[in-house]
DNA sequence: GATGCTCGTGAGAGCGCTCTCACGTGACTC
DNA sequence: GAGTCACGTGAGAGCGCTCTCACGAGCATC
């Protein structure tokens, strides 16, 4: 049993050759059946399991492709249930094709280097790049090793890196639109980091809307963590006290905003409407629950995966977001 | 550059046999300075990475190990970051030991299969299951394959798997016994699924201090969940209107509660006092924040890996875990 | 009945690497 | 100065698999 059987000893135990037995095993279907039979039988009895890593050697695939979470993301990782979702959806595509997800936390050193050679060892049949950090190098070094890369979010140096990424702006005109049309005159924004794409399209978008209908953006900037939500709040509030509206790049920062409003004795959505971004669990559960912008987070982890997987269809996709309306915003 | 060099390149470029290159590249010392030199200049001229394939069809190692996610944890995953903590834990000891980390969470059907038959083929160090349910059979399987295996939680069924735990009941006694202190009379608890460890033991600490204090314990079950959190809290509320206290057995569960309470028109810490488990971050921006136990999610991680990667040493760990005061159970 | 197919099968090369073994060299011992 | 002993190096086997190629059997064609 420690053993592990090679496919020669199914091969002999079945009376056939080690070829007939890898086109068995392969699911050819040249085979005769009844020796087709014999085969799968041998298998059976011997707990014969291919080893990966001899076919690797000669089929120079790996059968397995990489999940990055570049550094940024790995901060906010712990907390954001958005890349939970990213992972279970590219989990969720990569077994279907079964094929391995090997997961890669970049840390704060340059620590890509050791992705780079992963990478490019022949490890893996492609690599999946999440959250972006704007410039982020390793997508375009990757491609021009060879290797298929695709970007979870829009790189912000434009090429023809193939990427799926959230309809961030159009998300963010319509929950800053629902702010206009409840009437809300003062409407500020937190911002996430500009460094990456949602952060950029979120307040591009923001602007906007605003710029349409004539009112001046108000923006803080935070990084998409609960706590810099809080502090950016507490800014706003002391560049303008009569803000009756915020729109917050994402639910986490939402989250850390809406406290700090009912420290400041604000009342939401009485004094001030709140909207985040992303619809993670915790938005339907604050107090008030908060109107948010959903995106499909596993969807757009399965759209990953099957773009990395087949290479050859690299048009980027742009997954819709859609207004998810909640007491925050409620008009009373 | 698209053909990636071999060792034989590599050797030849540097003059020597492909023996040597070898060695120079798994850094072997009995090698002549200069020789090494002029290994590591082909290497690197040559943007030599060496075919992980084909070392692990020799050396019958895989450098990578698989983290397993059973599939009730995976139902949780998206929403509680005791997880990603494990995750992060994890990926840094495995980063430190430069292996790789192959992510697996398992689906509603019997898909274990897939990872019974990923662990065996020699793809796989070792494994790291966390979160068991119970008496998941597959740490015994894969045991008995030969396959190193480490539990996150210790199983339920005693054995001598190695594993790594919280301290959950003494966590758990830890706070219920401050609700004693005070002065709380009728201590109600939501406990965790009673097929987990964490449920089972969490529940025990409760109950012991009950004991002792010669109070009734009144109980309800959620399943982790928010949702469930809330639906327990008003069951426990219609089965005694009068309770002052809660012990909940994790944060999310705990978040559900609060929320159920206030609906309910009751005051937290005012009408009753509430306890969580995990110390996530949301506990702290709860409202009030939340007293809960912290467990050391990251350190966990890192012991599994470590303990994966290093198989002769399998003692048991068990991780204290820590009480931390907030609003929630504040006197007034 | 000779020719040409298709189709199932086996022989064997070779993927890129590690590691054992044997060999040659130089330093040391007595 | 013969024997011993490191020590650095190279030759070569072989890890377990896939895949090309050649081969022989069976069948249809004229």
């Amino acid at each position: 049993m420690r053993a592990r059987p090679t496919l020669e000893k199914v091969a002999a135990r079945a009376g056939v050759s080690r070829a007939t037995a890898s086109r068995v095993v392969n699911g050819s279907t040249r085979v005769a059946p009844q020796i087709r039979e014999a085969v799968h039988r041998a298998v059976e009895e011997l707990g014969y399991v291919p080893n990966q890593a001899a076919r690797s050697l000669v089929t120079q695939r790996a059968d397995s492709i990489a999940l990055v979470f570049p550094e940024p993301a790995t901060r906010v990782f712990s907390d954001d249930p958005t890349f939970a979702g990213i992972i279970r959806g590219v989990s969720l595509e990569i077994e279907e094709a079964d094929k391995q997800l090997v997961l890669m936390l970049t840390g704060p050193d340059g620590s890509y280097h050791r992705v780079e050679r992963y990478a490019t060892n022949g490890h893996v049949d492609g690599v999946i790049v999440a959250s972006m950090h704007g410039s982020d190098p390793l997508p375009g070094i990757l491609t021009r090793r060879g290797v298929p890369v695709v970007c979870g979010g829009r790189p912000s140096v434009p090429g023809d890196l193939p990427y799926v990424d959230m309809d961030n702006a159009g998300g963010a005109e319509r929950a800053v639109r629902h702010l206009v049309e409840q009437g809300r005159r003062r409407i500020a924004t937190i911002a996430g980091p500009q460094d990456m794409i949602a952060g950029i399209d979120r307040l591009a978008g923001y602007r906007d809307v605003l710029r349409d209908s004539e009112r001046r953006s108000i923006v803080a900037v935070g990084d998409f963590t609960r706590e810099s939500g809080a502090i950016a709040m507490r800014q706003l509030l002391a560049d303008d006290p009569d803000l009756d509206a915020v729109f917050v790049a994402n639910d986490l920062m939402a989250l850390g905003a809406l406290r700090t409003l009912g420290q400041a004795g604000r009342t939401v959505p009485g004094d001030v409407a709140v909207i985040g971004f992303d619809d993670i669990p915790a938005a339907a559960y604050a107090e008030p629950p908060l109107t948010t912008v959903r995106q499909p987070t596993v969807e757009m982890g399965r759209r990953l995966a099957r773009m990395v997987l087949n290479p050859e269809d690299r048009t980027p996709v742009v997954l819709p977001t859609e207004l998810v309306v909640r007491e925050s915003t409620r008009r009373s």
